[in-house]
DNA sequence: TAGACCCAATCC
DNA sequence: GATTGGGTCTAC
């Protein structure tokens, strides 16, 4: 008798094992196909993980084993084929692992919904065909002259698109006299723009060493760390060249999905149309067949966000992250993998280069660059030897930086936007938030708006006059009067994009505004659509979210500025410093970039904070230095490692008497060097009717703290109706 | 006392 | 995640 041990579609801690069923079918089956099954007592989508012979009869097995198998028949098999290759379920385990994940989770985040082990695949686009006509013989005689038009047609054409060929009636009289055959072939849902072939550009000096020390680097990951403008793109496209060129493969992965065309377009001009694309925005079809061209090995490269580390590809040479250091790369739900550590994973296990693409890394992977953990190539010039922009620094406690025109821009950078307007030239602002107002509360009776669903602040946009949640989507139409005292004259604090674009359009009569932030770019191609208006010269001034500020190539821009540049230092996180770093020497990189020299502005209340005063002077190496202090005294990565576990209950006692049972179990392990934060309410503290805690644990001995979790989570989880879920390597607290 | 409701256990 | 069965509450 055979028995399969599978996993069931559902992604919880308690049911991340196997159950077994008896397959009494004759159909191929195996590791890695999808079954039907009755689990306790209901449908559900089942995996195989193993497949195994007993000589047990079923009473025998049920005797031995304390309960009778239920039988899998042919119906019950779902596939023809493993969904899988092996390494890739190697892959699936180890991310598993590594982030304390239920492993049949990780595999339905690999795979699209089509081919994902869940019943609600059934209900996913299915592979979609065309009908062909082939030419099979080109004699005229006995035709009508309508036939004989439409087989010269075909001839010509052969094979063509049948609904190409013209009329279906007299299509089907050429078919009955046997000069044409039918044939169906899968279509490409995804149309991917064909562009003109290109050569390789000359590499620079600079290049070339770069290039040359990835290839001859000892290690598999290597941090390739260059300024902005210095051409790393460059770099990329030769390396995949080579590797290429020795038969293997390229996974290329972009940040933010509005990156993806501009870098399929650079690989698409250098090698053609090998290159496949994968990212969350793809409609499900058009994901499903990138998924399978992929997997037939019909493309040699793939672009794609995060999730695209997971692309079925074989025989992979190279692995590009390219903005290493930004944090979309983390999921923020659950399993909560980061890119570039699954990257790592795969480059290890399939024995390729993994290269790590930024201008300013992130701490955890300049520090082990420093330490010789990871390879390192360096371009420290721009291309050209183009200087780097002039910054200015103004400071938003001063008054006498302000006219009375604006509250918000200061009249240095109102000059200078005037300046750049007249000259035709383009600008670049950039502010971390959305929205119009970002806070309404009622100056009579001290009343703020939140949010009923989590507590967070709600924010005005002006746009549908709507109150918003930026945590929970949460959306009420904007109140005339206050709830509580009925007052009608509501103060209005902050401001966000909205208010900049409005505040632009008063200042300068006639300026054409565009703006992006996620709430435009929420309508699909919108990103897109504006990025290349702004890069045609249709509009003078782009006011954006960081989403502007990354890889994009503005060759016109000639002043960039950050409207305030405080608003990420107040964040509770470790990494606020480093996030404003990030977000000011990429907005002064954006400035300049072609042959007019181009200056930064930023605006700030703290314009003698270390992370402001480096990220203006671009100087990265210095901010590195400064802030590894600062995370070797707070006890922060790299230093330490970082698990946030977040509790989750309908019963606030139980919950939280439950997470200190938690901390103490963790404590009492004698562990050194480990500390726990917590447990505290998160700043988003309720979720649809769910109180939450949250437990922040720091320690060194990554080994030592795996094996506790691995042990502990199942044997605390779910007691007392408390769930947990744990994020691995927390980019936020 | 039947039905509603909640919780915890179980799933092969 | 879905189902079940037991315990408790509740309305008449």
């Amino acid at each position: 008798m055979k028995i399969l041990d599978v996993l069931t579609e559902y992604g919880t801690r308690s049911l991340d094992r196997t159950f077994s069923y008896a397959y009494v079918g004759t159909k191929p089956i195996g590791p890695r196909y999808r079954i039907k099954i009755n689990f306790n007592g209901h449908l559900a989508m089942g995996f195989v993980m193993q497949v195994r012979e007993t000589q047990d009869s079923p009473e025998q097995f049920e005797a031995r084993n304390g309960y009778p198998l239920k039988n899998i028949t042919n119906e019950d098999v779902v596939d023809d084929v493993p969904l899988m290759d092996e390494s890739m379920m190697t892959l699936a385990k180890e991310v598993a692992d590594y982030y304390f994940a239920p492993l049949i989770s990780v595999i339905q985040a690999m795979l699209p919904l089509s081919l994902s082990p869940k019943l609600s695949s059934e209900h996913g686009p299915k592979i979609a065909y065309e009908q062909w006509v082939q030419l099979v013989s080109a004699d005229e005689n006995g035709l009508t002259d309508k036939q004989i038009e439409m087989l010269r047609l075909i001839a010509k054409n052969t094979p063509i698109l049948k609904k190409e060929a013209g009329s279906p009636a007299i299509l089907k009289k050429l078919i009955e006299a046997g000069r044409v055959t039918l044939f169906k072939k899968e279509k490409q849902r995804l149309q991917i723009p064909v562009n003109e072939r290109e050569e390789p550009h000359e590499m620079t000096e600079l290049q070339r060493q770069a290039y040359q020390k990835i290839l001859d680097s000892s290690k598999e990951v290597v941090l390739l760390q260059g300024v902005t403008g210095s051409g790393k793109t460059e770099v990329y496209l030769r390396l995949s060249e080579t590797v290429l060129s020795q038969g293997k493969t390229v996974l290329m992965l972009v940040p933010e999905i509005s990156l993806t065309p501009v870098m399929v377009e650079y690989f698409s001009r250098r090698f053609g149309p090998k290159v496949a694309i994968l990212h969350s925005e793809l409609t499900p079809g058009e994901r499903y067949d990138e998924y399978r061209r992929i997997a037939q090995g019909k493309a040699s490269i793939v672009v794609g966000a995060r999730s695209a580390v997971f692309a079925p590809l074989q025989n992979i040479g190279l692995i590009i992250l390219d903005e290493e250091h930004v944090e979309s790369y983390k999921q923020d739900n659950a399993p909560f993998y980061h890119a570039r550590e699954v990257a790592i994973m795969r480059g290890k296990q399939e024995h390729c280069k993994v290269v790590l693409g930024s201008a300013t890394p992130s701490l955890e992977t300049k520090a082990r660059a420093v330490k010789g953990v990871y390879g390192y190539a360096e371009m420290n010039r721009r291309i050209n030897e183009k200087a780097l922009p002039k910054t200015q620094i103004v400071d938003l406690t001063d008054r006498r930086n302000f006219n009375a025109k604006s509250e918000k821009l200061s009249a240095p950078l109102q000059a200078l936007i005037q300046e750049k307007l007249n000259r035709h030239e383009q600008v670049l602002l950039l502010l971390n938030r959305r929205g119009y107002w970002t806070g309404i509360n009622c100056p009579k009776c001290g009343y703020i708006f939140t949010c009923p669903q989590c507590g967070g602040n709600l924010t005005y946009h002006q746009e549908d006059s709507m109150l918003k949640c930026h945590h929970c989507g949460y959306v009420m139409r904007y109140p005339e009067r206050c709830p509580d005292c009925g007052n009608t004259h509501l103060r209005r604090i902050g401001y966000g994009t909205e208010r900049v674009v409005k505040e632009l359009e008063d200042l300068y009569p006639g300026v054409r505004v565009a703006r992006l932030d996620s709430d435009v770019s929420r309508v699909s191609k919108q990103a897109v659509a504006i990025l290349k208006a702004f890069k045609e010269g249709k509009y003078d001034i782009l006011v954006g979210t960081q989403m502007i500020a990354k890889g994009h190539d503005f060759p016109n821009v000639t002043l960039s500025a950050v409207v305030n540049a405080d608003i990420g230092l107040a964040l509770p996180t470790y990494r606020a410093a480093e996030r404003t770093f990030e977000l000011i020497a990429q907005a002064v990189g954006r400035s300049g970039r072609s042959s007019k020299t181009g200056i930064a502005l930023i605006q700030t209340y703290n314009p003698n904070h270390y992370a402001i005063r480096f990220g203006a002077s671009q100087d990265y190496e210095s901010f590195f230095r400064y802030e590894m202090q600062q995370r070797k005294v707070a006890k922060y990565p790299p230093y330490v490692y970082l698990i946030l576990l977040e509790f989750q209950s309908s019963n606030e006692n139980k919950l939280v008497s439950f997470a200190y049972d938690f901390k103490k179990d963790v404590m009492t392990q004698g562990f050194a060097d480990v500390s726990a934060i917590g447990p505290i309410l998160p700043y988003y503290a309720m979720q649809d009717g769910m109180h939450k805690r949250i437990l922040l644990l720091r320690y060194k001995n990554r080994q030592q703290m795996d094996d506790y979790l691995h042990e502990a989570l199942p044997r605390l989880n779910g007691l007392s109706g408390v769930k947990i879920t744990v994020n691995v390597d927390p980019l936020d607290y």
